[in-house]
DNA sequence: TTGTCGTCGACTGCCTACAGCATACATTCC
DNA sequence: GGAATGTATGCTGTAGGCAGTCGACGACAA
């Protein structure tokens, strides 16, 4: 249905299938047309994709890999569950890796990066005094990346992109509950880079990232989980069987 | 040539075939037969181990997502190629992770674990002074494993162990460097833990962790790496040709 | 009504086969 | 002699299909 494959025109297949079929998967999920817990038929995302269930199954592999499904073999993938518990605890590994990250920023310090970040923290609060979320969003995921990019060491920084891109998915829904102050934060995390001080980098990070993650607990303390359920939900109601 | 699967009785698989696979791979990996940056083509590993290409297909993603084995879509898949720096730079991540679990197990420090602990710590000393490297191996790996699960955060155990894995890849060779003082450090962490000593228990962990980095440096300054090679290796030198 | 067993349906796991692509070698042209 | 192009080949990516397995539902008996 919403496959743009198999047309006529020979459209340059920019990457793989099964790339492309990870990337929407993904969106599903993160934008919650697939739910938290539910079972990912092979067959009805690949009819819904346009492609067969070989591309599939091996997104859906290597989306368990990231933690956004789980695999369980012999029933198939169900969308990762995300409990309170696991969001706090995914938002504590976050603080403790982008807090050493920040100091590893601010030890040796970049006058380039240092340009870059600003100008992303300018966007960043300009989106945000213009209310535009998803600007500001976007703009803050760009600067953490940004930081942990500058720690220089490259494993660091693709773990915190792996649980980071997990915590925007429980972050998302409570992005509002912290504008300006947020980018004030930034601001003085940058300044500390900047001047190579370690430890007050490093501290500024720390409560920022905490800063996030009790907001979140709250914001959760409010609107309780939607659901726990659908633990196993197969075959449909079936029809007449004649 | 070693596949049980096919065979007339109908065998209890215990476990999916991919699984096996990707277990029986990862040990190829580990032991050294697959050699860092080795092309691993599809059809080889099929009929070594005696399956089809698509469990080997479904393994090697399942494998590139605890990163030891490199996706090139069009390409293939190949072993991981562990550059010196970015073995430091896991080693570095393990440090950070290891001893926020240290402070995070001797904030609620349990009885049993602390038992637990003491047996698995005697029996790596045991091992080490009977000069059992393998058991001591073992022991080590069991006892940090142990730690890290007492924390109580499973996100942070989960990255602990897909780092610990990789780390140990590296490590093995030089594991014999450090006997008796490293066990030593293990008892003075768990009477910190068992004494709900955050700050010590962090400290040790933090320093006995760096002490395997720097062993495993010096080690590797000795013995410099073998290979960088095989970046592409395609086509063997083919027969008579006509 | 409740517990147990048998049957049915659906989905996954795996295999085979084909098409497209990338690389290496051989040939031809300058 | 060197470079560009044609050709061959091995590999990956994908499709389709079959069998095994798991869960659910319904029937039967206590």
């Amino acid at each position: 249905m919403l496959a743009n494959q198999g047309s006529t025109a020979k459209i340059v297949r920019p990457t793989t299938l099964r790339e492309s079929v990870l990337e929407r998967i993904l969106e599903l999920i993160i934008i919650g047309s697939l739910k938290p817990g539910q079972h990912l038929v092979e067959n009805e995302l690949a009819d819904n994709l346009g492609v067969s269930r070989q591309p599939v199954r091996e997104a859906l592999q290597l989306l368990s890999g990231e933690g956004w499904v789980d695999l369980r073999p012999g029933h198939g993938a169900y969308v990762h569950s995300p409990t309170v518990e696991e969001a706090d605890q995914l938002l504590a590994v976050r603080t403790l890796l982008e807090t050493e990250s920040a100091r590893l920023a601010a030890r040796n310090p970049d006058k380039t990066d240092i340009s870059d970040l600003r100008d992303i923290c300018n966007r960043g609060l300009a989106a945000c005094v213009a209310d535009d979320v998803d600007a500001a969003v976007a703009a803050n995921s760009e600067l953490h990346t940004a930081v942990v990019n500058m720690s220089g060491n490259r494993v660091l920084a693709d773990l915190t992109s792996q649980v980071a891109r997990r915590v925007r998915w429980y972050h998302t829904p409570v992005a509002r509950h912290r504008g300006r102050a947020s980018w004030e934060e930034h601001a003085a995390l940058i300044d500390a880079i900047e001047a190579g001080d370690e430890d007050v980098a490093a501290d500024i990070m720390r409560r920022h990232t905490e800063h996030t993650r009790q907001s979140y607990l709250e914001s959760r303390a409010q609107h309780p989980v939607e659901e726990p359920p659908a633990p196993i939900r197969r075959r449909r109601p079936r029809a007449v069987s004649g």
